[in-house]
RNA sequence: GGUCGCGUGGCCGAGUGGCUAGGCACAGCUCUGCAAAAGCUGCUACUGCGGUUCGAAUCCGCACGCGACCUCCA
């Protein structure tokens, strides 16, 4: 059998906006960070694209034999919500309002993000930390920075000294932004009469009196900067450099700007060697985002009970729809979009469940093994899942016409397509089997759609007095299950 | 306004200095009692205008259109 080639792996630094080969720190070893959910809401369609990116990245690596520790965190302090809710917490106004504990909305909406993770059969980080267990190392990498001169105390507050820290490292690096350039395009923010600059940016922000979630310090009873967590538990489980940091686009700045700036400041080390950036899902061209109100819930999608959407899809297509875009292209949500990708998937399962049948067919064998490395190419190629689902769509043709005899192939190598479609459909990509999995609201109109018919038989055979017929045709379907009633506005059914 | 990115066939979307992406849709054919499925074939595009080049949709410039980010919307 021909051996495949299947390395090395290319991925855009988005640091250097480059393709580099994927080389680690400490081989076998792999360290991923990946920005998680703020748990204060439901998350939504494009926050779902974003995980199943880094999903997909931690199964390539993983497949290629690294040994990954995956660190994913959980956001459960409060932040700000915006100028109008100034001063108050995200999580707090919502458990106000919800009349819950904060740390209850903060379970709810984890609880939520786990089965939405499940239903798109992501796979579980190694370590799901949360920012409010972790309050101690936040607090001790304020105190590294403070130590090392990049941030000061204004009334209990402390805030990182940008241009302090931009004299000596290039802040801004990531997103290509200049400090002048930022400088003359400010705005007012919360806390700003405290701030030496207006680019400076909170650590340890002190807590109104009626804020819920705060916890002592050095400097006041308040809470961690909204960018503090993620260098604080990644360099707590990674180290204080670690191979991979990845995240939506939308946090390059100043999130992640911010993270590589406390991490110098407070230990000295660039944190990470390779950025990862994953585009936005847009509706109608417009980013899905909670404050544009175009989002819908898994939940929405899968029913179909939203105005944006013409019937409910199931997780599966959702997860073939975005995974048939490069990561880092936008991809816009379209019901005709969802439907094409609807029936390739089909098309493609279809064939998967022929491979367990097919017969070897004698002649010139079809090369597996070139398909088998074209997998690899594309997805070493900064995973290109959608060259790969390409490929196999190749695989799908070779399937079919070897099935149909019009194509030779020999035992050997229907095996090794079995293995190719289980390590790379099922595996890599992470799409499980939908034969007979059509979703529930699919499944209600079929079923109402067939015992209509039933009924409309059963009322030919009564109009030709066929009496037993009719009879025979209800009580079958009283045997499944199915009550047929008839009314004077005809016969309408019910489950029994 | 600044920064970054995008503009591909009916639709969605890869890719790239010279070679068919793929899916969906559509048309014809094979198969077939009919249909479906499957296979084969066709539809062969790259916003506009200049430039570089033997050759550009792919590189450069300009124009037009669109999007994301621009300090607390993870």
């Amino acid at each position: 059998m021909a051996e495949v080639k299947k390395g090395p792996l290319f991925i855009t630094n988005t640091l250097t906006r480059r393709k580099e080969e994927f080389i680690p720190l400490n081989p076998p070893h792999v360290g991923l960070y990946v920005c998680g959910p703020t748990v204060y809401s439901d998350v939504h369609l494009g926050n779902v694209r974003s995980f199943i990116t880094f999903d997909i990245l931690y199964r390539w690596l993983s497949h290629l034999g690294y040994n990954v520790r995956y660190v994913r965190n959980i956001t459960d302090v409060g932040h700000l919500v915006d100028d109008v809710d100034a001063g108050e917490d995200k999580i707090a106004k919502r458990a106000r309002l919800e009349q819950l504990e904060p740390m209850e909305i903060v379970q709810k909406y984890t609880n939520g993000f786990h089965d939405v993770m499940r239903l798109f059969n992501l796979r579980n980080p190694n370590i799901e930390p949360t920012a409010t267990a972790h309050l101690i190392d936040q607090i001790g990498m304020v105190e590294r920075i403070v130590k090392n001169g990049y941030a000061y105390e204004a009334n209990g507050s402390v805030y990182f000294d940008v241009p302090k820290y931009a004299e000596k490292f290039a802040y801004g690096e990531l997103s290509g932004r200049k400090i002048d350039e930022l400088l003359s395009n400010t705005r007012d923010t919360e806390g700003m009469e405290e701030k030496r600059s207006p680019l400076d940016f909170a650590i340890w922000k002190k807590a109104d009196p009626h804020h819920l979630m705060k916890w002592p310090s050095p400097w006041s009873e308040g809470f961690p900067g909204w960018h503090l967590e993620c260098s604080a538990m990644s360099t707590k489980y990674l180290g204080q450099t670690f191979d991979i940091h990845g995240g939506g686009m939308d946090l390059k700045f100043p999130h992640h700007e911010c993270e590589i700036a406390q991490s110098v400041a407070a230990d000295g080390h660039a944190p990470v060697r390779y950025w990862m950036h994953g585009n936005m899902l847009t509706v109608n061209g417009r980013k899905m985002a909670k404050s544009e109100g175009n989002g819908f819930t898994p939940e929405e999608l899968l029913t179909g009970n939203h105005k944006l959407l013409e019937k409910g899809y199931s997780a599966m297509t959702v997860r073939f729809f975005m995974l048939q875009c490069h990561y880092a292209s936008t991809l816009d949500f379209s019901n005709a979009a969802m439907q094409a990708a609807e029936k390739g998937l089909e098309r493609m399962m279809k064939a998967v469940a022929l491979l367990d049948s097919l017969k070897p067919v004698p002649g010139e064998v079809a090369d597996v093994a070139s398909l088998e490395e074209r997998c690899y190419a594309a997805m070493n190629d900064d995973m290109n899942t959608p060259v790969m689902i390409a490929e196999l769509f190749e695989g799908v043709r070779i399937i079919n016409s070897v099935n149909d005899g019009n194509m030779a192939m020999d035992a050997q190598g229907i095996a090794r397509l079995k293995g190719l479609f289980h390590s790379m459909l099922f595996d890599v990509l992470g799409i499980q089997s939908t034969i007979g999995a059509t979703n529930g609201a699919n499944d209600e109109t079929a079923l109402d759609g067939l015992v209509k018919e039933f009924i409309r038989m059963r009322a030919e055979a009564k109009a030709k007095k066929d009496f037993a017929t009719g009879d025979a045709i209800r009580d079958r379907l009283v045997a499944l299950g199915i009550l047929l009633k008839d009314t004077k506005e005809g016969t309408t059914w019910e489950r029994a």
